[in-house]
DNA sequence: CGACGAGTTGAACTTTGTCAAGCTTCGTGG
DNA sequence: CCACGAAGCTTGACAAAGTTCAACTCGTCG
């Protein structure tokens, strides 16, 4: 199974990925770094990240999930600082990723270049989701949605299982993702799973009925997307 | 006064800017880019645009606008396909923006690949704005924020008087871009000039306390992010 | 045992959307 | 020159969606 900064590069071996030098492990919580600093260019081998922003004070907006295979910092621009925040919701581990930045910089369009500059899209994609889910859906279609969206990517890397996955998120991490409040984000997860479509329960998530789910959704795949 | 593409060089010329190649005009309502399709790579000299996705039919999402100096297509990753559609909004004057996509993916670091790759970052904080305002913001708050944003943006390329600007938009379009019903968009607009905060009418923009308008919004400065 | 954190529930309230109607403006064609 | 219609804006009344506050449960860990 391919992380997805390589999921176009069938030659590519998982070997890269596991092999890449620096490991480091960060304790939930713990930011891995803050608004308008040069990130470090690191890769999630295991465990569960986000960005987010502070509005004024207020609760957090998380940008999107970091999931493994995802890339803490940017690939392009990585002498930008970000702008955003990143913090580690799960004990994590992370290896540098400093050769597949240069990687991508490289003129040469090798294949590697090209597996790491589409990750660059990817993230414009999730990120795009993210705000169509925000702007246009309501609680429940972006409760959904977002389920969605976790297992197909979470699918790339091997961490699901039939239609069910690991999600470590509490409830306040996914209404500060959502854009609701805790209570709202309870009920609609009762909702949900009073009607029998999917099951949230101790950190582990069950897709009961995919089809209904993806239609409640709207939900198109992101690998259609990338079919390009 | 510079575009924002070359807003950080002081020592570039406005010509660079207007002689660009192969300039071609648009009417509104017409479709610069459709989505998933490869993108041209243009700037915008005037007139007014928006990046928009549609979900399932129902009303677009309006994820930004697109305002002299700002580019149709992307900077970077020019070669892949646009997650997004792009259409006129007013009639448009764009010119070829060929030469500075390939300023940008030179490896190097001019002056010039250093501004243009400077306005991708601008890009990003764009969105990012957009989705805090969707995910974050009361109505009265996006609409303030939005206005704020506009308004900072057209004053780097000359487009501000005083306070006030001309905003070529009807109620449906800031709808569309806010997250908003008509109705309510409208309420809201009523009530913000009630309050003697700001004035649009007749297509143009004027801020009358914008101390209290930046409160209301929390608004911070693009600038203040761009200073890196 | 007690305390804490996370989840759950009810009830009142606020914000926003929907529907429906009326208005203004403006251009067009008789 | 006026009547007409279309498009955009405005308003009221109501419904739906989401938030807030407050209380209660349940398990875990000291």
């Amino acid at each position: 199974m391919l992380p997805p900064a390589l999921a176009s590069l069938s030659e590519t071996k998982t070997e890269l990925w596991q092999d890449l030098p620096d490991p480091r492990y960060h304790a939930p919580q713990q930011d891995l770094c803050t608004l308008d600093a040069l990130p470090p260019s690191r890769l999630i081998v295991a465990g569960w990240a986000c960005r987010y922003r502070l509005n004024a004070g207020k609760r957090r907006q998380i940008l999107g999930f970091l999931l493994p295979g995802d890339f803490v910092g940017r690939v392009l621009l990585p002498d930008l600082p970000l702008p955003y925040a990143v913090v580690a919701l799960t004990g994590l581990k992370t290896v540098s990723a400093q050769p597949l930045v240069e990687a991508a910089a490289n003129p040469d369009r090798t294949a590697l270049a090209r597996a790491v500059r589409l990750t660059a899209h990817l993230d414009d994609l999730l990120l795009l989701n993210q705000l169509m889910r925000l702007g246009q859906q309501t609680a429940r279609e972006r409760v959904v949605h977002l389920i969605l969206e976790l297992h197909e990517r979470l699918g790339w890397v091997g961490l699901t299982w039939d239609d069910h996955f690991a999600m470590p998120l509490a409830l306040d991490v996914l209404a500060d993702a959502l854009g609701l409040s805790i209570v709202h984000m309870n009920r609609t997860l009762q909702q949900l799973r009073a009607d029998g479509l999917l099951d949230v329960e101790g950190g582990t998530v069950a897709l009961l009925k995919p089809e209904q789910l993806q239609d409640i959704a709207k939900w198109t795949p992101l690998s259609a997307a990338l079919k390009h």
